[in-house]
RNA sequence: GGUCCCGUAGCUCAGCUGGAUAGAGCAUCUGCCUUCUAAGCAGACGGUCGCGCGUUCGAAUCGCGCCGGGAUCACCA
């Protein structure tokens, strides 16, 4: 919107004191104060030789006329505040009429794609709230960069092999008596779920006696029968048994169902899924590459290892002496693998933070490995989410599920809808609708307007707000301003010299002709939280508008036609950047 | 112990490429529905920005040192 100005300001500043600057930076003028742009002078007191209030008003003065955008100035001790003049902002919102999709780049699908990994669950249980926060910063962030008009694959890969999920195939066929999902009603995830506990559980009990017979813990733990039935499992897995890979079938098949149903829920879809049974052998060639090239080194022992104490991390193992890869093998393949496979120029790990230096090494031994690709990879590291206690332990049964909370979500919608009497006139189906969308919406915002890398705190006792600075909020301004939009019906006609702009209206403009900018910002910063952030600022203007304003019951027909365009700008920008970050918009709640 | 991240109001979070009197929401209290949806609006209350030193005209923001919390340093993933 201050195109221009700040090019004005830095020939002003050029004339007057002979300053050469390159980057005028001007901010917001604070709210207490006069003015809609700020340009702070201490920086050229030097050259000006005067008092930051002299130096204020001189530039002021210069630039008043030949500023066109600018109609005022007012100087407080070495601030000066620049008030626009209404053609900047009318021409602000000129430009928002003219793109359906504004502040969306349109997608070029020429353009080399971003490959966005996240999710990537194991399968021997449900997906619980960290999987939520991953699965919404990984899709909000495949929007994102969407949003910047590039293509993006979204990627799982699931953790579907190795001895935890030996862990609840030897439970189920040990205790399960032949259990299925469709046999008990129970998703195929939970059911998987319930016997990786059961098998816990039958540790924990063999253990004991072993410890009771005078064994210590640990050597109880490598000794007791069920955990030895399971390492026979993985070993006849690995080599192929087929009895152990129709179990194995069978109850991944189960969990699938049961994930593909959550991802349902959460609005979330991957363009492609790897497997971690397929990917595990991957990298191996790799390794075998990179110690040709001197890259890494092998031990007395044969297991194959990489130096980075030069780069100040350690000595990382890459290759068990065995030959196994370990997880940091089929990392590196997979990821060689990928950019061999698709037309693509980053890659993006949404993982936690506990894996900050895993990703570091990995990124690392790429670029050593020579390829240029490698520093396209980011790990958007994100930061646990807590409860009020601590971190969730499955072992104190404090994980919060997934399923359970969007449950949870729906239920809350629901009771708040009814008691508001806001759900008359709709359909039973309507109303399921509603429910989702208004508890799936406070969910995501919830935790989507908290920037990524920070921890969270999360209280399972306190069911999430709906008032206030949320996702329903969002949600009801735009609902309320569809109500308007289908009782203006096709208005007539306006224009710029009809009317004057009120203070309000002009905030709105201003408030909207940022969104653009935002969306680019939070894709390059991988950010989610600043559209959320700047959607509440939208929402809380427009609203501060409604409340002093008439849209329909204007002081003149023009200016009804004016400001029902205003509002649909404003529900557009609503409702695409609630889209950003995975929310519905709905028209009426 | 080494490395990394975090510490802002009672609670949950913004602000952090240095700029004016540190902002929201929740909670508590006060007003506002005969006019477009009150899941709203307006206001009050509430802060040694963990502590100290330094850089600067100016520090929540940058640097150093402490204190407190967390993560990570596996032939686990």
């Amino acid at each position: 919107m201050n195109t221009g100005l700040e090019a004005a300001i830095a020939a002003t500043l050029k004339e007057l004191f002979g300053i050469e600057e390159t980057h005028v930076d001007l901010q917001e003028t604070r709210k207490e104060f006069e003015g809609d742009l700020t340009l702070v002078v201490f920086p050229y007191l030097k050259a000006s030789r005067m008092s930051p209030e002299a130096t204020a008003e001189a530039i002021g003065k210069a630039l008043l006329p030949q500023a066109e955008d600018v109609s005022a100035y007012n100087v407080v001790k070495g601030f000066l505040n620049l008030s626009l003049s209404d053609a900047p902002i009318r021409a602000a919102m000129d430009r928002m009429l003219l793109d359906e999709q504004w502040g969306i780049v349109k997608l070029n699908p020429d353009v080399p794609a971003a490959m966005v990994e996240y999710s990537s669950p194991n399968t021997n249980k449900p997906l619980h709230l960290g999987h939520i926060r991953n699965n919404l910063l990984g899709y909000s962030v495949a929007k994102l960069i969407e949003a910047t008009g590039k293509p993006v694959l979204q990627v799982q890969i699931i953790n579907d092999r190795g001895i935890h999920i030996c862990k609840s195939m030897y439970a189920w066929k040990m205790f399960g008596g032949g259990e299925t999902p469709a046999s008990t009603g129970m998703k195929g995830d939970h059911l998987v779920g319930k016997y990786y506990v059961r098998f816990d559980q039958q540790l924990k009990s063999e253990v004991a006696n072993l410890v009771a017979q005078g064994l210590s813990e640990e050597d109880a733990k490598k000794s007791a029968f069920c955990m030895k039935e399971v390492q026979q499992m993985l070993q006849d897995w690995e080599s192929g048994d087929t009895e152990v890979l129709e179990l194995w079938n069978t109850m991944n098949s189960w969990v699938y169902e049961g994930f593909n149903a959550t991802y349902d829920r959460l609005g979330v879809q991957f363009d492609k899924n790897y497997y971690e049974s397929q990917t595990y052998v991957l990298g191996k060639k790799d390794i075998e590459i990179g110690l040709a090239q001197g890259v890494f080194y092998r031990r007395e022992d044969g297991s194959v290892w990489i130096d980075l104490t030069e780069d100040g991390l350690d000595e990382k193992l890459v290759l068990r002496k065995d030959g196994t890869s370990v997880y940091m093998t089929q990392d590196i393949g997979t990821a060689i693998q990928r950019f061999s496979d698709y037309q693509m120029d980053s890659l993006t790990y949404v993982v936690g933070n506990e894996q900050d230096y895993h990703f570091k090494v990995l990124f690392l031994i790429l670029q050593k490995l020579g390829y240029t690709w490698a520093k396209t990879l980011s790990h958007l590291s994100y930061g646990m989410v807590d409860l009020p206690s601590g971190r969730m332990k499955s072992r104190e049964g404090t994980v919060v599920d997934a399923d359970d909370l969007l449950d949870e979500m729906e239920s809350t919608a629901q009771k708040l809808s009814e008691e508001l009497g806001k759900v008359e006139g709709l359909s039973e189906a309507e109303r399921a609708s509603l429910y989702r969308t208004l508890g799936h919406g406070a969910l995501k915002y919830f935790i989507l307007k908290v920037d990524p890398r920070k921890r969270m705190v999360f209280n399972p006792e306190e069911s999430i707000d709906f008032n206030g600075n949320t996702g329903p909020f969002l949600q009801y301004t735009h609902a309320r301003i569809c109500s308007i939009l289908r009782k203006a019906g096709v208005m007539g006609s306006w224009s710029w010299e009809d009317f004057t702009l009120a203070t309000k209206e002009k905030e709105v403009i201003k408030c909207l002709a940022k969104f653009p900018s935002i969306v680019q910002k939070a894709a390059a910063d991988q950010n989610p939280s600043d559209v959320a952030s700047f959607l509440y600022e939208l929402a809380k203007t427009y609203n501060g508008f409604y409340q002093v304003h008439s849209v329909l019951n204007a002081e003149t027909p023009q200016i009804a036609a004016f400001r029902v365009a205003l509002s649909g700008q404003v529900a557009g920008a609503l409702q695409r950047g609630m889209a950003l970050l995975g929310m519905a918009a709905p028209e009426r709640m």
